[in-house]
DNA sequence: CGCATTTGACCGGCGC
DNA sequence: GCGCCGGTCAAATGCG
């Protein structure tokens, strides 16, 4: 890319090989910048060579000396007001880099939609064997699954064809725009956000009001991500600053369900629920709702990635087939079985997908993150696969009737570490009052629980979102999910739900690492 | 004093 | 219509 050339020449005249790796962040950056180092330092070297050996052979008058001394002195500045100014200039022009990459990515996306939704609408329309699958194979294993909604799919995806042009023909939804299928839930309160400026708190209520209208009127599109991490704190620190509005007890559990509200920005439409496993008190059960609308600090990007993603998944899935939620959420998974070989996935199972009716509207995907290796967390489940049965939901809820779906990356090493700010770390949500005999239960059965693997794997997020991105379809939602969130970050980020489609995301991990934070004093955090 | 948390009240959806 | 339940509000309270 020309960003490399415009990046070599920037950092001309050598950098302090450690400050380009903690900027860069990528390899490919670091091993050209190890090439290309040296430059002034080395000279600042020689400089300090030539010094001493000059003053062992002549060893002549000490003003001589001290003359050197003061010209490498001097010299060392200069490389270092030098080495400052390229730091500066570094971390523009990777600035800039993101910027160029994300509107590369837009236009991508643009271009890839138009042909692409033709042609996915004629084929929906015309063929009814069409799914999303992505194989032959698949397609036969799932026609009669579909054969089934066939009809219920047609009209839906003609319907929504119909309302994606509406939205697309104007920006702002009217209140006359029930459009239930336009599967931009979220996004569209990333537009929302773009588009008012930060309104006071006096606006705060009318805002949440329109949410709600905009909620109501998409009911199925408000996607959650629930995830599972081992934790002994009371919230898991996924970098976002939350503000606690409600707690409850819940039918079926008695850990109280607390409801955060993030308030890094005063608008941002992003919930949270937290919730201790009782299976499993050593587990936290995270559920997030929304996408925020403002830009992330540092150790808050993969979280909100990770999650946004799978949301955005879930959303993109179900955007075109599926005739209700359960079926909606079926679509989707199918992109993470594609190369399952069991003829059976997990959702037709039983007890694969669970939910109480409330949440019956709301599309869950839940990612466990927990290791396998604890006796009580989903017992039953084997490795490399999505786990369907025997967890928290199946055991709490009998409704099969629903569209919560468990992604189980339990096969991944449990001698990994997750990041500490997810589950250790100075949490900022931390609650001193404590209900209190849930507090001293939980210290009693956690540490045990906890000792072996109180850090859960910090590969684990890596590994997790690669499985979950290694079917190209996903990468389609994945860009959407990347966008929605460093959308607010560029302004008016339009994003269009559909275009997703056969997009690569080519690079999606390395970038979340270098996103401007708004918090300085947040800590280094790790990276996907 | 300002801000965050707590907690009872309230609301809406759902099932009977 | 009533009760249950999940989710949210907002006044009271606590804390730095």
């Amino acid at each position: 890319m020309h960003m490399e050339a415009v990046f070599r020449k920037s950092i001309h005249g050598g950098v302090v090989k450690q400050d380009i790796k903690i900027k860069a962040g990528e390899e490919g950056f670091v091993e050209d910048i190890n090439d290309l180092m040296v430059g002034k330092e080395r000279k600042s070297v020689h400089n300090e060579e030539d010094n001493s050996k000059s003053s062992q052979q002549k060893d002549l008058t000490g003003d001589k000396e001290d003359d050197q001394l003061e010209s490498a002195k001097a010299d060392m500045e200069e490389v270092m007001e030098e080495n400052q100014r390229l730091k500066k200039h570094l971390d523009r022009i990777m600035k800039e880099y993101r910027n160029l990459q994300m509107q590369f990515h837009e236009v991508a996306q643009r271009d890839a939609e138009k042909p692409n939704n033709v042609k996915h609408d004629e084929a929906e329309l015309v063929s009814l064997s069409l799914g999303r699958t992505s194989s032959d194979t698949k397609k036969e294993l799932s026609k009669l699954i579909l054969s089934k909604k066939e009809n219920d799919e047609k009209e839906e995806d003609n319907l929504t064809l119909a309302l994606d042009c509406k939205f697309q023909s104007s920006t702002k939804s009217s209140p006359s725009n029930l459009s239930p299928e336009n599967s931009l839930g979220e996004v569209k309160d990333d537009e929302k956000g773009a588009d008012q400026t930060w309104p006071p708190h006096k606006v705060l209520k009318t805002m949440r009001n329109e949410e709600e209208d905009m909620v109501q009127q998409n009911p199925t599109k408000r996607a959650k991500v629930s995830v599972r991490v081992r934790c002994d704190t009371p919230t898991m620190n996924d970098g976002c600053q939350w503000r606690k509005y409600g707690q409850k007890i819940a039918k079926g559990n008695p850990c109280p369900r607390a409801y955060y509200r993030c308030t890094v920005a005063p608008n941002c439409p992003v919930r949270k629920q937290v919730q201790r496993c009782i299976q499993d008190m050593s587990i936290l059960i995270t559920t997030y709702e929304g996408t925020h609308n403002h830009p992330l600090p540092h150790s808050a990007t993969s979280m909100a990635f990770t999650t946004s993603a799978a949301a955005s998944m879930l959303l993109s899935g179900s955007s075109s087939s599926g005739s209700g939620p359960t079926s909606t959420t079926t679509t989707a998974l199918n992109y993470y079985l594609s190369d399952n070989s069991k003829p059976n996935p997990f959702y037709n199972l039983p007890n694969s997908s669970i939910s109480s009716s409330s949440h019956s509207q709301y599309p869950t995907i839940t990612l466990d993150l927990t290791s396998n290796s604890s006796p009580s967390s989903f017992p039953g489940q084997h490795h490399r696969t999505i786990a369907s049965s025997n967890n928290y939901h199946s055991r709490y809820n009998n409704n099969n009737n629903s569209s919560t779906n468990i992604l189980n990356f339990s096969s991944f090493e449990s001698n990994h570490l997750l990041p500490m700010s997810w589950s250790n770390g100075n949490n900022q949500t931390y609650h001193k009052n404590q209900d209190i005999h849930y507090q001293s239960y939980l210290q009693n059965n956690i540490k045990s629980a906890t000792s072996a693997q109180t850090l859960l794997p910090q590969d684990t997020i890596a590994a997790a979102t690669k499985a979950i991105t290694s079917d190209p379809k996903f990468q389609s939602a994945l860009a959407v999910a990347l966008t929605s969130i460093i959308g607010s970050r560029g302004g008016n980020h339009h994003i269009d739900e559909k275009s997703g489609q056969n997009l690569k995301v080519t690079e999606p991990f390395p970038v979340l690492c270098s996103f401007p934070s708004i918090s300085p004093g947040d800590h280094k955090d790790y990276t996907l």
